[in-house]
DNA sequence: ATTTAACCTGACCAAGTGGTCAAATATTTT
DNA sequence: AAAATATTTGACCACTTGGTCAGGTTAAAT
């Protein structure tokens, strides 16, 4: 990513306006998204983020105005993604490939976008103060389209009953978020080692066949 | 908690040496959790710890010194804690009973101390710089011990194998403590409610049911 | 070519920050 | 009761914080 933020910056000299605020925009979020994760937004500095950034403090504030407004930026970027992330769930008809592609697809974005994982986890632990209204009206909406998928499923004896389809639900968050939000503890379990592409690709099988299997789904 | 710290403090008057330092210390140590639980290391006070315990500042200083020293007292605090509750993986032979009493304990810790569970998880969020030695030594062993355990009951066809008996148990460790870790988000999903003790033990009854049948055992 | 509007940034500031310290008070020891 | 030790705390300090702003540069519109 840093080599990315440099690639764009060395390219100047003759750019237009537009693309200016563009590329600049995208490196301050890129750049904040690292920071923000690893600090939250109290324990992060405007100045972290603009060094991070390569670029002067008073640049960061010229495009965001205050570390607040860049924060609340940062979430709805996330958020996006992971609603885009969601969709399998209503595209297909059968759990078995819904749920496979469902947590393929968190499983993946892990992966790629550790940060992003990450600002959201430390949001929520801090009370979701920036957040309260994103989950309660948009991710509440999914969430209630999701749960009426996996209680019909339920009634049509396609899966096994666990109660309450939240908790299954719930599950499958917490199970492939972890693989992000704690990847330094498992890079430490794991002898100091990062898993390889192809080792993580294991492990999402693996995830996927004991979340299937939790509600009775042979894989 | 803040009613036991006034009630504390309250009774003073004649109290011996020993007695105050346990008491402020307590006090002190629990005002932190709560604070290092919702801002991390960085994004907490030693401000804010002290109008939790309702000390003057120079109190936090004097008993602890430095706020790092005080995180790392908070954070071995907790280790201490999550070993305990680990202790039914070593004692049960049936890895129905094991797994049971297990996720049940963990479910419980969520439930009686989510402050602990959140300042473990923003030690690691932010990249577990004050406790990779405790992950690689102390955790690392019991990890060892209790992957042996799981290999174990698969060779003798008790579960079924998920390929790595680490992915096991991380989806233990992801699923019980996105009940603590995620509470704000849970009660906002549930229409504003947090739930009552009885819904809780229905929860986790859920949890251990989906826990379980995911290694095949009927619960 | 000149005006206009957007971008850039070093210098600056008021409000915290973690931490120190000396003086006051309380308990324990002699 | 007096000396020794431990607790308490307001005042203080060097440093960092988010944010402002004036004066500059660069690109776009006239």
């Amino acid at each position: 990513m840093g080599d990315q933020i440099v690639a764009v910056k060395a390219k100047r000299g003759q750019r237009s306006k537009e693309s200016i605020r563009e590329d600049n925009e995208l490196i301050i979020l890129a750049a904040a998204e690292k920071v923000f994760a690893k600090h939250g937004l109290k324990g992060s500095t405007t100045k972290q983020i603009a060094d991070v950034a390569k670029l002067p403090k008073s640049n960061i504030h010229y495009y965001f105005h205050t570390k607040l407004n860049l924060y609340r930026r940062v979430l709805e970027s996330i958020f996006v993604e992971w609603m885009k992330a969601a969709e399998p769930f209503n595209t297909y008809d059968e759990p078995k490939e819904a749920i496979r592609f469902y947590v393929g697809a968190k499983m993946d974005l892990s992966r790629t976008r550790p940060f992003g994982s990450k600002v959201w986890a430390n949001e929520i632990i801090s009370g979701a103060p920036e957040m309260e209204e994103i989950l309660s009206s948009r991710l509440k909406k999914w969430v209630d389209t999701c749960v009426s998928s996996i209680n019909t499923w339920v009634e049509l004896k396609k899966i096994n009953s666990m109660g309450d389809a939240h908790t299954f639900l719930y599950m499958i968050w917490a199970t492939t978020q972890h693989y992000a939000d704690f990847d330094y503890q498992l890079i430490i379990l794991n002898n100091g080692k990062k898993l390889t592409d192809s080792e993580f690709e294991e492990k999402k099988q693996q995830v996927i066949g004991l979340v299937l299997r939790s509600v009775g789904i042979e894989p």
